[in-house]
This record gives structure tokens, sequence and C-alpha cells, in this order.
DNA sequence: GTCTGAACTGATAGAAGCGTCAGTCCTGAC
DNA sequence: GTCAGGACTGACGCTTCTATCAGTTCAGAC
């Protein structure tokens, strides 16, 4: 009788068990990412964490063999739904062009309104950005899909992927030190898509056009 | 009798007991690089260090209150010496453009003959690009130049330099993870130049100029 | 109602790191 | 040669964290 006890009875599949322990497991992670954001470390103790989670000590165990494998899911967990994020508003424009420059302006955006994913994306996404999951493979596929269509001009994808995805940071790491004016998203995402190769004037037209807004 | 003890017989300056101090420090800071470099943490413990830089153990308090103050030291330490060695290199080059061309491409050359110092730029240097001191203000300085010759075509320069110190730290973040062909850093340098406004053809012939030579 | 097994819990023992401090070594003054 | 003061040293007491494990709670089967 191992198998087949799932007498399905909520929207999120599986049996109760199944979604009781899922539920712990993203309290710790949910846990992770709070103090991430806030300290920028990973030095909190496991009894913290647990603490925070609203969980006894020796569940951690349950979950996760060390506490860097509750950080590296709960980094992947947040830079995950910031992808989504921005899939999902950005999925109407078709000019790869323009999915660029809005994905770089509304993470700015995100910044004021999802404080949390800003913080991890900030100190820990500079590694995904060439990683074969999460981030990573949505930027090449978009990188790609620009050249193709002639409208983008660079060497490597690789290399374009790791310039545009550091510039971003790196523009994220000034908004963490000093309040940026309401233009500095149209202004980098105008010099990230003159960097694609796109003429000065036209970066400069879809750089300010109209924003989609955040959910 | 507190002072004037300098009965300076050395080259750098200060009397001996100066020296040994400022011997001992240096042996803990370069203790501390090579630990960052080697493993990106800061979790070795104090003992280690102090091991590793062969000083006793309690000798450590007389030079740092804290592991964190050692290795921010540490860090600036590395970067200082990073723009230094740039700046020796590059300081005969009068275009600014094509200061920043060989400033791209001599980063990543150095990822092969200095792998501690970048390491350390590419672990800890995003936070120093805005910085007040180090790396920061060479690159303001640079980028204003740049723009009232009207070389360079940007809005702001604070996002400018976040723009371009970010896309370079994503190439050494990509570099890390694999190997890349000996054009990159032109590639690279090219992108950096168009983002700085220049046309692609300019662009294309400055970042593959001939390049100056590390010591 | 009773039983089964999985998840949860927190007390505990063992390990490890930290900061201190009393003592030693070294440099320069006289 | 002797002395003073600063730098260096490492053993020690204290604190903190970790990982385990025996017991408890809970959901579902019958």
């Amino acid at each position: 009788m191992p198998n087949q006890l799932d007498t399905t009875d909520g929207p999120a599949g599986a049996n109760r068990f199944e979604r009781r322990r899922a539920r712990t497991r993203q309290a710790l992670i949910a846990a992770a990412r709070q103090i991430l954001a806030e300290t920028g470390e990973t030095s909190a103790s496991i009894q913290e964490i647990a603490a925070r989670a609203d969980v006894g000590f020796g569940t951690f165990y349950n979950h996760f063999e060390t506490k860097n494998d509750l950080f590296d899911a709960a980094v992947g967990d947040a830079l995950e739904e910031y992808g989504q994020l921005l899939d999902s508003v950005t999925e109407g424009i078709d000019d790869p062009a323009a999915v660029f420059a809005a994905r770089v302006r509304l993470t700015l955006r995100l910044a004021a309104s999802h404080p949390e994913i800003t913080q991890i994306l900030r100190l820990r996404g500079l590694p995904h950005i060439n990683a074969a999951t999460g981030l990573g493979p949505r930027a090449l596929r978009d990188l790609e899909i620009g050249k193709a269509s002639g409208r983008f001009t660079f060497e490597d994808p690789l290399v374009a992927r790791s310039a545009v995805g550091g510039a971003l940071i790196g523009l994220l790491q000034l908004n963490s030190t000093r309040d940026l004016d309401a233009e500095a998203g149209e202004h980098m995402a105008e010099m990230i898509l003159r960097m694609l190769g796109l003429p000065a004037d036209e970066a400069h037209g879809i750089a300010t056009r109209p924003l989609p807004d955040l959910p």
C-alpha cells in the first residue's frame, strides 16, 4: 500500500501528507529568502532559520542536508519567480529589442514592489546568468531570436548574455546605494540596446515606449 | 620619547618596528586574499587564516577587530592593485574610447596572469564599482573625459559606470565557467564601446587594435 | 475506534570558533 | 649591558552551532 493514497482533495495535487511537507519546505525557503534579502549573508544559525519559518529545529534536517542546500534552493526559488514574473508581463511583446528594454526597466521597478527578489538578484544573480536553468536559458533564447531576425548584432551570444546580465545587475547595485531618478531604467535600456547593435535613435525610441504594469 | 624614533635604515620609510608591523599585517591580508580567491568564502576560521599567514593566533587581534575587517581590507588591497595595474599599462593611451577597450581586454587577460585578483574582482568587485575609493573614481573620471570630448554619448555617468562595470564582471563570471576564445575580450570591448555611444564600425576598429602587454 | 507510518519536535552531547590575557621576544634608547 | 615598551604568541574559558535521536503528533486505511 505504499502508493496510491491520493484522495486528492486540494487544488495542488498530491495528498495531505505531501502538501504539508511541501508547505513546511516552502516555509524554510521563504525564511531563507527573507534572511538573504535582509542581511545578504548565509551565516544565520539553523535554529534561527527554523524559528523564523515557525518550524521545529529538527525539521530542517527532514528537508535539507546543509544550510547551503537551503540557501541554494532559496536563491533558485527567488530567481525563478523573477523570471516568470518578467515573462508574464512581457509575453505580449513581439520585438525582441522591445522585450529586452521592457525587462530592464521592469527590473528596476521591481526594486520598489518586490524588494526581496531584487536583493537576491543583486547579491546572488551574477552566477545564475550563465546557468543552464532559471534566468540563463530565457535570456539566451531572446538574444538568439533577436540575432536571427537581424535586429541584434553581436558575435557571441554567451558574451552578449553576460554583458547584458552584468550591466543589469550593476544597475541594481547602483540603485541600492542611491535613489535613482525615474529615467534611469530608460537610460540603461537604451545603452543595452545600443550594445546589442541597434542604432542610437532607434534604441532611444524603443527604450522610452510606454511600459506594461507589473501585477 | 614617544615620537621620533625613526632611524630609518630601510627603503620603505619608518623604523624597524613599524616595518615589522606592516609586514605582519600584509601577511594577514595576503592570506585572506588567497582564501577569498580559492574558496570565495569568508568562513575560514581566524586560526586557519593566522596559520596560513604564519603568524600567531593572537596576533590577528593586534591588526584587526573582526574577520570581516580583514576581508574588507583584503578586497580593497586586491582591487587597488588591479586599478594601479591597469592604470600603468594604459597610461600612454589618449583616446578615452581606446582606454576603455584596452582595460576590458586586459582584464580578461589578467584572468590568466593574475588569477587571484581576477577571482576577487569577480566575486567582490560589484559593490566597489560605485564606491568612492578604488575602482570607482577612475572609471568615472574616464567616462566624464570621454563625454566632455564628445566621444561618448550617455545621459547619466553613474548609470553608465555601473553598466560598464557590471558587464565587465559578467564577462569574468562567464570566463570562470568556461574557456572563452581569444576574441571574447575584443567582442566585449566592442559592445561596451557601442553602449557608450560609438558607431558600430568605429567601435570594432578600436576594439581590435594591438594591445600593450601586461608587466 | 484502532493501527501504521511519515513528518515534526526539541533536548542534548559533542565539536568548533572566538576573544582574552599573562608571558615572551624583539627593537631601539641610554 | 640594561631597560622600556610595543609586537607577538598560544593555551584557556566561554559561547555558539551542529547533527542526532527518542518521543509526539497527525493523516489516512481498515
